[in-house]
DNA sequence: ACTTAACCGAGACGGTACGTCGTGTCTTGCC
DNA sequence: GGCAAGACACGACGTACCGTCTCGGTTAAGT
């Protein structure tokens, strides 16, 4: 729900969103406009920078306004921490990806998404996302702002679609989705970030397996 | 009882590995033997300052160098990076806890075990864990001191823990134990790390019923 | 009236240099004309900052357009430099002071004119004259400006007050007036910038007794 | 008198100054020793760039520091500003120079003097001269540190030269030498700063021969 | 009345230098 | 040879101003 940026580098003036009901002035705030021109390359430097050196506490802002031919000044006018900055980059990339099919069965419909969510946690992407939660450890904001731009918007995908189960049966009425949710991903999570046993694709398989074989007879509440 | 770090520097001279009546060699290096005043110190007041601020990225060898009244050279002297302190300090502090019960059932053994290894997580102590696998997702040292030092010496002990439910015919035979681990201890730590759903000792039981109670007549391979 | 800067932008427009009975040219360019209340409230803002931080170095163009209430833009637009600036400053706050009287006596008239510039060293106003000296050192421009407008003008008059003391016996014809000047007000301004001997009124006395009374019967040239 | 630095910076250790009855231990302060190559490789890159660019205030420590090959932090530990850098620098510099000879004769004693300080005013230490002044006038420290350390030491050689004057009846008995002082030094300053008339070294003749020709006879108080 | 042109405020822009902090290395004298 | 103390070269930090630039909005003179 909360879909705010981390510090809301918002929406002060340009072509933004519409006003009440003064249909005749845009109203915008005085003063020369924020270069979107900028704003891009430096959300493109960051994600570049990210990926490759040694993660997000090797990232430096000093790096990412050289590369993005920014003065230092024009990063820290709009994100308060390298952390909003990142976070801000990773979400602009993630916009629309990773959805839901409606094959019309949960477990392929859950395993489906759920190899998609393997394929990037082990492309270049999934550095970004390691670098986000490991960077939230420490800055409570940066993980808000995981939450609310990654975990919620899907979750809230993976409710329609577990709630699709239920309605055709192939869940028990009454399941608890976050618990059920939370077993499926915090395995494939466990093996992202700790890389004890390689992180394979079929392993979304195996959990489904593991996790939703067992609902259909079982209460899962 | 002397913990090498990471990239061990093996035991040079000291009060180590006791060699008393050892007739093979006493060989001890000239010179003043390493003080384990300063070593203790220096790993009491690493993990102080990693419960203080903002975990990782934020320790600096500086502040625990100043905070243990030791001279920075001797930190350097011993560890090589900031990481194998971390690790080190971390290690020795994780004595022998989260012992597996026997209680004559599968379910009930892990149940107790994951709700202590919850309550750690909800402690001073699970900032430490979660600062070191924080740091190791821009570290492979750092993760891998995790590993050794944290996760296999548990898991060979889950490991018994489920052949026991296997003896008894509480799980199927051929049961692949880590896929089951993962998915048990995977849910506790996204929750943990993430923190969208607080974390309660009770997903233990939760996560037992959902994963367990589905197994002992469902294949889990 | 209409003072112009070091680095003369001529005057364009606006209410200046009366030209209504001028036949020649009353041509005004289009467009809005300067605003004079910026003008002076820049200017007196320059003068306020001036004698309150740590005088020329310290002073920003960005402290006197917030000061003034007024554009950024609007200052560069009318001054080069922030040297300019100052000159332009100093010398609309240089109204007409330190008149030479005319006593009768050389000595005299010296004497009290010299005091009344000490005065003003003594009082906010140095801060700006030490400032503009300072200044100069580093900007030939702004020296420029100090002899424009704030030496010669004086000087020139210096000079009468000096041939009237030729005229009347007082002094030996021939004498070399900018060699006298500079030995009545070196002391001065000696005092003033090293400040390693309180700069007093009765300084003027002491130097006027040592130079023009051994001038009356001794050649000065 | 006051012969110390701007902020001492003293000596702590080294081959310092006798330590009273002590004759046993030096006292060395703990910890590695000041570098003197640096200190000495930093006040010649002071130097060498104060008079290259536009004085004082285009002089940044950034610059000195890469100059010298030193970090900026050593610049920063041992001086506090960098007015004080360039007082350090100049007094380094000022050692032995601009003796007073003695040839029996007060006047020509001064005038040979004076003839010295004109050609240093005239020749490239002339423009640190006056960045030392004029960063004097919006920092006292820097004031100070000119007058400790340029101005006091050669004025009390001009007071024994000035004394000798009086012994031999040259100079009326209760002359105010620092009168005297200012006004033989005073015009030459004030041509030195404000260039409104060349200064040449003959200058020095001439203001001597006004002021001192006039004193053997008329009361100087 | 309408156009044109220059002014004005506000404030974002690419830069440069600031003074500070932490890094990992070094150089001392003492233990 | 370990140890504390602490200076060193280095590099990034986040801030302050620089001088330039774009905006929307005056303010007149010249149509």
């Amino acid at each position: 729900m909360a879909q705010n940026h981390v510090r809301s580098a918002g929406m002060r003036n340009g072509s933004n969103g519409r006003n009440g009901s003064n249909g005749t002035a845009p109203k915008r705030t005085p003063g020369r406009p924020r270069s979107e021109e900028s704003r891009q390359s430096i959300l493109r430097s960051t994600l570049k920078l990210l990926k490759q050196e040694g993660g997000f506490p090797d990232l430096c802002i000093e790096a990412i306004a050289a590369d993005a031919n920014v003065g230092k000044t024009t990063v820290y006018r709009w994100w308060p921490t390298k952390a909003a900055l990142v976070a801000d980059a990773f979400s602009a990339s993630a916009e629309q990806e990773l959805q839901f099919p409606n094959t019309g069965s949960v477990y392929t419909d859950m395993r489906l998404q759920m190899r998609g969510l393997i394929r990037i946690f082990r492309s270049q992407r999934g550095k970004v996302v390691a670098a986000l939660l490991a960077g939230g450890q420490s800055d409570p904001e940066l993980l808000e702002a995981y939450r609310d731009r990654f975990l919620w918007p899907r979750r809230r995908q993976a409710y329609q679609t577990l709630q699709r189960g239920v309605d055709r049966g192939e869940l028990p009425a009454g399941s608890n989705f976050d618990r059920i949710l939370d077993t499926l991903y915090g395995p494939i999570l466990m093996r992202f970030l700790i890389r004890h046993v390689k992180l394979e694709e079929s392993f979304a398989d195996e959990v489904c397996g593991l996790v939703l074989k067992g609902l259909d007879h079982k209460a899962a509440r």
